[in-house]
DNA sequence: TATCATTTTTACCGTTTGGTCAAATCTCTT
DNA sequence: AAGAGATTTGACCAAACGGTAAAAATGATA
């Protein structure tokens, strides 16, 4: 008697996944990754995530029913990597080691991960048709609840007094940034597109701003 | 003898443009303003922005020649828009008032022009094929020049110590951020998408990033 | 090595896309 | 009102697009 090994004709549903099928799907999402993130969801195609990932077009689709699948498959696994160096800031620290702290992981995941970036970047120009929900459920609870420790340094004058939530947004959009418009980045400081060698001004810069004071008190010389 | 009116074919290089051509030409470039900023240049099709324009596509195709003019008239329009804050930025005022004025500049731009903003963003994220000349040379010419201002500023200790431009860079991020994931942005606030009712609080977060002390210094209670 | 499931390819399909063409219509001037 | 030029349209095209079907090739296993 034959062992059954799958019950669904579609191998991503298959209970335990074969050597080349890690492989292949390994390949084509990184594939996926690199043309979505230029491109944007519409402007991608499958012809050309194919070619990237040296496949057959119907090679391609017996691993993924369809190009938004695919594009899903790859912000599913972005969210959780996007929400970590969030999770991370605690309320037990100093505000400035906190915050500190948490720029750096955020510029770090900027640096490793630059097609993340333009991949989520991509989706909320278009207006996050594929990642709404996630914004307005758990994005949002996990920003209220970090918002919650903001609020309480602030209440005990050890930051600040802002708006915690737009203190967070000063944060992903500068440390995103460098991703995201890496090519301006590297055409105004005169680098090669690709060099990122900036990384560590930047992190100066982002400390500088956050952490300590940019413009002097006025002096009255 | 019937008068020379034109030497050319294309409706757009003729001497003097008629009125239809005049209202044609707006309404494609709003249209095509629309659909570009969502959905990038790959991404948008003729036969959307002839249908967001009420136009059949080749009347459209009558005004401009191919996709690629629509979207270069749209960037070549919007680079001197995007400049024009920068241009402003005086070496003669107080270092605070300076960038201070810049950021509600910039940010107003931000609110004004959102889909501006998109479209550029999609420019960026795309490896910026159209401008990447106007960002090597314009661009990077006003941005040294300014930074010039700053590193002055910063050589008479009016401002902290740190790399002007990607000051700047900090600033572009922040305050665009407001167009550019405004989806986000409304989500983890609460708003519906295009409430746009954000910005003053971006401003007053903003002003207390750079201009004021977001951490107040330890102290040794 | 025979067998069966998995993987890959070839050939294809209907639709969408960027763009053309010539004819028809409209607008402006005289 | 008529003529010339400007504008608009419908019919069309080749290529690119997302996706399918079935056969062929490969891999694992007994």
């Amino acid at each position: 008697m034959t062992q059954i090994s799958a019950s669904s004709e579609n191998p991503a549903e298959r209970r335990s996944k074969t050597r080349i099928q890690k492989e292949n799907e390994t390949r084509i999402l990184l594939a996926a990754l690199e043309v979505f993130s230029e491109n944007g969801f519409r402007g991608a195609t499958l012809d050309r995530i194919a070619a990237t990932a040296k496949m057959s077009k119907p090679n391609l689709l017996y691993y993924f029913k369809n190009k938004e699948e695919i594009h899903v498959a790859l912000l599913t696994d972005l969210l959780d990597v996007w929400l970590a160096p969030l999770r991370e800031i605690s309320p037990h620290g100093e505000p400035a080691d906190e915050i500190g702290s948490y720029i750096r992981r955020k510029l770090e995941s900027s640096r490793q991960f630059p097609r993340e970036s333009r991949l989520f970047a991509n989706e909320m120009l278009a207006g996050a048709p594929h990642i709404g929900d996630f914004l307005q459920s758990e994005l949002k609870q996990l920003v209220d609840e970090k918002a919650a420790i903001f609020q309480g340094w602030i209440d005990e004058r050890r930051l600040a007094p802002c708006d915690p939530r737009h203190l967070l947004f000063a944060i992903w959009s500068t440390t995103q940034h460098y991703a995201d418009f890496s090519v301006q980045v590297c055409h105004v400081l005169g680098l090669q597109p690709g060099d990122v060698s900036y990384y560590e001004e930047a992190l100066s810069m982002l400390e500088t701003l956050f952490l300590s004071r940019l413009v002097p008190p006025a002096s009255t010389d």
